[in-house]
DNA sequence: GTTGCTACTGTACGATCGATCAATTACTCT
DNA sequence: AGAGTAATTGATCGATCGTACAGTAGCAAC
C-alpha cells in the first residue's frame, strides 16, 4: 500500500462538453475513415469513451451526425465570412476574399469532401440530417446575397435579382469545389477562382440579363429561337 | 408422377450476360437503397441468383461497383450528347440541348445522385473506381470542349481556352446538379438552364477575359487590387 | 462520512457484412 | 446416352454493426 490515493477509472462531464467531445471525435473519424468512420465502436474510441455513452447523450447515431453536421458547416461558414466581410474592403474585394477563402488548402482537404458526401448521402433518409442541410444552406446563401447586395449598393454592379445570382454563384462554387476535390489533378485553384472573377465582373457588366431586375424575359433559351450570337 | 419433364433450377449464362445482369441489379440497388444497398446479398437477391455467384465473376464488390459506375456514366453521357450533337442545330444551339438534357427529370432524379455519392464517395479509397471516374470526367469534358470548339469555328464566339472553359461550364453544370437533387425546392431547373444559357451568352462576348487567348494576364484578381468594376 | 443523482461502463444480443469453397447441376460435345 | 466443363449454389466463417440495459462509480450536497 504505497498509497491510498484513489486514482478515477472516467471523469464524469456535463452533458454540454461531452457532447461536444463526442461531435469533435465524430468529426476526426469521419475524416479519417469517411463512411467507415460512422461508427459508435470507432467514435467512442476516438473520444476515448465506453461505447454506451454515445446513446446516453444523443437519441441516435444519426442525431450525432446531424450535429456534427451543423457545427462544421456553421464554423467553415463562420471562418469565410470573417475573411470576407471586413469592412476595410470594398464590397467587390470582399468577393475576391470569399473566393480565396473558399479554396484555401483547409477548406480543399480532399477529407473534408469525404465528410461532406456522408452529409449529402444522409440527406435522403435522415429528416435531422435533411433539416441541418437546409438550414445551412440557407445560412450560405445568405452570406453570399448579402455580398452580392452591398455590391449593388456600392453601385459596383447594376440592380439583380439577389437570390437566384447568389444560388448561381454557389453553384459556381460547389462546382469547382466538388471537383477539384475529385481530381485535384485536373486544374489548379487560382483556375476556379478566375473564372468567379470574371463571373462576377461579367455579372457588374450586366452579362448576366436574366439576372437582372430591368425586365423578365417571357421565355428561356430555346434550341428553336436562332439567337446564336444574342446580347441575352 | 403427371410429367417426366425436368425443371432446371437456375439458367446457366454467359459471363458476358451475367456481368451485366449484375450490374443492373446493382444499379437498382444502389438507387434504392443508396449505400445501404451496396451489399452483395440485396445485389444477388435483385439480380435472382445466389449470394457466391458475385464474387464468380467479379474480383470482388468494389470491381462490381467500378463497372456499374463505367456502364452508367457512359450511358448518361452517350444519351446527353445525342441530344447535344443534333447536326441540324446550330453550335450554340447544340449547347442548348445540352443543358436542357443535362437538367432533364432523369438525370435531375434524386436516386441517380445518391448513386453518384456512393460512386464519389469511393473515388478516395478504391483505385479502381478513381481509374473510371478519371476516365470518365475526362470523356465528359471532351464533349464540352467539342461544343465549345464547334462554337469558335462557326465565328459565334472569340478564341478561347477550351479546357479551361469547359472545365469551368462543368462546374457550373455540376454544382446546379448538386443543389438541385439535395434542395429540390430552392430553385428550379429552368433557372439553372437560364443562368448557363447567359454563361454561354457571356462567353461569346468575350465576358471572360481570362478564358480568351488574346494575352495573358499576368495576376490573378486580387483584394489589393481596386479593379472595383473592371473589364477584366 | 453518508447519501443520492446520474454520467458512465461494458457485456450481450441479433443482424448483417464480404469472402470462401466444396458440392451441385445445367448444358455442350462426342 | 454418357462424360466433361464450368456456371451456380448455399452453408459457413470471422468480423463488425447499432442498440439495450443492468451494474459501476464519480462527485456534489448535507
Amino acid at each position: 500500500m504505497a498509497s491510498k490515493r484513489h486514482v478515477p477509472k472516467f471523469h464524469r462531464a456535463t452533458p454540454a462538453v461531452r457532447r461536444e467531445a463526442l461531435v469533435d471525435a465524430t468529426l476526426r473519424c469521419l475524416k479519417q475513415f469517411g463512411h467507415e468512420g460512422v461508427s459508435v465502436r470507432r467514435i467512442s474510441a476516438a473520444a476515448g469513451v465506453s461505447i454506451g455513452l454515445i446513446n446516453h447523450h444523443f437519441p441516435s447515431k444519426s442525431g450525432l451526425i446531424a450535429e456534427t453536421y451543423e457545427t462544421l458547416a456553421l464554423s467553415l461558414l463562420d471562418s469565410i465570412r470573417r475573411q470576407a466581410e471586413n469592412k476595410a474592403f470594398s464590397p467587390r474585394d470582399r468577393l475576391s476574399n470569399f473566393f480565396r477563402a473558399s479554396f484555401a488548402p483547409e477548406i480543399l482537404d480532399p477529407q473534408l469532401f469525404n465528410v461532406w458526401l456522408v452529409f449529402w448521402s444522409m440527406v435522403a433518409h435522415s429528416a435531422e440530417i435533411r433539416a441541418v442541410h437546409f438550414s445551412t444552406y440557407g445560412k450560405y446563401r445568405s452570406v453570399l446575397e448579402s455580398l452580392l447586395g452591398q455590391l449593388v449598393e456600392s453601385g459596383a454592379a447594376p440592380p439583380f435579382k439577389l437570390r437566384p445570382a447568389a444560388i448561381a454563384l454557389s453553384a459556381l462554387l460547389d462546382g469547382f469545389w466538388v471537383e477539384l476535390s475529385l481530381s485535384p489533378t485536373v486544374f489548379k485553384p487560382r483556375e476556379a477562382i478566375a473564372v468567379c472573377e470574371d463571373w462576377v465582373n461579367a455579372l457588374c457588366q450586366g452579362g448576366f440579363p436574366r439576372l437582372l431586375m430591368t425586365h423578365k424575359p417571357k421565355r428561356t433559351e430555346g434550341a428553336s429561337s436562332r439567337r446564336v450570337r444574342g446580347h441575352g
